[in-house]
DNA sequence: TCCTTTTTAGAAAACCTTTTCAAGGTGATT
DNA sequence: AATCACCTTGAAAAGGTTTTCTAAAAAGGA
């Protein structure tokens, strides 16, 4: 059986109240008997229940955290970031992956609600209003991150996508290409997918590329999806000469269908990714790509459900972090 | 404030006794109050809380799962074979990262400890007398996933390394491979380390090519240290024209190290890998590698400890599950 | 020395649930 | 009609901790 404070007041010869004391307020106790105390605790490799800590608290010190795949090198990044975020603060974590299933998920909140988490950070996925709805039925303060709600006011963490999509698309154009396609996330189950898709669009029309605007396909989030992606843009465009995708997955995924195709990348065809992911320094070529913050993302997320939880709001609701191109062998000039 | 289950008693008229019994025995309750408390609980919302429970029950329907790096998709295979066996025998799950640093470890034990976990799985890494010696301290059962004690005689999951590894030279070696080079994890920070390279040799006794025994690199886990080990090793034995790599990763460096040299993979030389990543089918050539049932590997650990906190104790010991060679494109007749 | 204030420590209540025990009520059997 | 068994329900204890309240002891002041 494990050692209960009893055990310890006993060994000790104090009261449980006395040892409680020790390890909350430890100057309220004179010294013989806190040391008595302290070698008892060592001596038991005593550890106080959290049940009954949680109970008298009402809270678990734990955050959740909810992902969609985590076979996805991204939200890696992501649990980095948060769980050292958690250990400056003195939470524990609990990740769940929600495999993108809905029921999954929402038995997931279920499971957060029993534990008593005291905070959930959701990642890169939609708030659809079942979510929410539970969400506040359970009473329990979230935070987004790489997502944001439009519906909802809810504090979130993310980059500015469309500027980021901008600044991918207006550095093919400027490498002189002028025929681009776009491999994108579907916009009915993403929440990147519209304003990558606006930047997009945004780059073509600043500098006068209008007609490549038909050239999109969608994908769903996995690199099957854009390799198929990317033999129906080259297919139906094949004059195509840079694409921006809109996750280094796809962008890998891109790449091998054209080496399928004995295109190569990027002598005639240039490739920018998104996310910068640890692959993209390992894949051949090495990604062009936006770098996002991953870790800090993360970490940030982390802070701001605590700042949520101990002031009851949060300064900056809809927080943006910063982006960064880099260039590196997938891309080149046409 | 949360409901608890006085709020449903007083709801639905009833004593708390009666709403508990709802939850736990139904049938022991007439229809019409049960009725009326399901209600009451439903508009409510109400989710009994995990604390209370767990002080009664003493047990928490958590376990804890301790990886070494989130960053390495192998785990996430792991995770989700440890989750999904979690929700059908109804535990949460807690993951935590170390990034391979013992105190980190150490401190997610203590976590493991407070929060009153009822077992934990310890991934893929060297089970330290210090990691054991806690761990029994906590009394907390625990089981060891692609890993394994020699010292201690503690349940575990995985395949069979040195078979594993043999298949893979000798296949190399059926091939018509004579020179061969070898990157190998560390002996003294990995646990897979010394079986591979057991099985290495083997293949080379077996087959009369000891001339290859020493054409060994090892490496970091990392892709960045299997480059530098492939530099190494080429540096040194510029003639090899077959490497085993004892990871997935390791061979993606070894073949960028290649790339960068101009030697053709697996034109110059056959690569093969090992795991089976997600990412040895999108990399550029795809890998020929020995296949782990890295899914089943978690859920199996999920089972066992489940069998062993069920039970006392546990079936088989030491379990072992069938890898495969998968051939690819990174591997070519001599 | 005696009274007041401060320090220290123990007893008990509270947190929320499950479960045991006992009691009241119902229906069946004799 | 009386007894018995069973079904249903509520009261109360238990689980481990923190915290409030109270009491005792120590220290300080007159």
């Amino acid at each position: 059986m494990k050692p209960t404070i009893r055990d310890v007041a006993k060994m000790a010869e104090v009261s449980i109240s006395t040892v409680s004391r020790v390890m909350n307020a430890p100057e309220t106790v004179v010294e013989s008997k806190r040391n008595r105390v302290i070698e008892a605790i060592q001596t038991l490799q005593y550890q106080p229940n959290a049940f009954a800590r949680g109970l008298i608290y009402k809270k678990s010190f734990t955050l959740g955290l909810l992902i969609p795949d985590i076979e996805n090198l991204y939200f890696a990044g992501v649990i980095r970031g948060m769980q050292d975020a958690c250990i400056k603060l003195g939470y524990s974590l609990m990740i769940c992956n929600t495999d993108r299933d809905k029921e999954r998920l929402l038995s997931y909140i279920d499971a957060f609600h029993e534990k008593q988490v005291d905070g959930i950070v959701f990642a890169s996925d939609v708030l659809y209003p079942e979510y929410y709805e539970k969400l506040v039925g359970c009473r329990i303060p979230f935070v987004l991150v790489s997502s944001h709600s439009d519906e909802y006011d809810i504090p979130c963490v993310e980059i500015d996508d469309e500027v980021a999509a901008y600044d991918a698309v207006k550095f093919l154009i400027e490498l002189g290409h002028k025929q681009i396609g776009m491999i994108g996330f579907n916009h009915d189950n993403s929440i990147s997918g519209p304003p990558r898709y606006d930047g997009f669009v945004r780059a073509l029309n600043e500098f006068g590329l209008e007609h490549n605007m038909e050239k999109i396909k969608f994908a769903n989030h996995r690199f099957e999806h854009a390799y198929q992606a990317a033999h129906e843009l080259f297919t139906e465009y094949p004059d195509i000469t840079a694409v921006f995708c809109v996750a280094d997955e796809f962008a890998m995924g891109t790449i091998s269908y054209l080496k399928d195709r004995n295109i190569h990348v990027p002598g005639q065809v240039s490739v920018v990714g998104f996310d910068n992911l640890r692959m993209s320094t390992m894949f051949i070529p090495k990604l062009t790509t936006i770098a996002q913050p991953i870790y800090e993302l993360g970490y940030r997320a982390a802070e701001k459900i605590h700042e949520l939880l101990s002031t009851g709001s949060v300064k900056v609701k809809r927080e943006k972090m910063e982006h960064k191109l880099i260039v590196r062998e997938s891309s080149r000039e046409k």
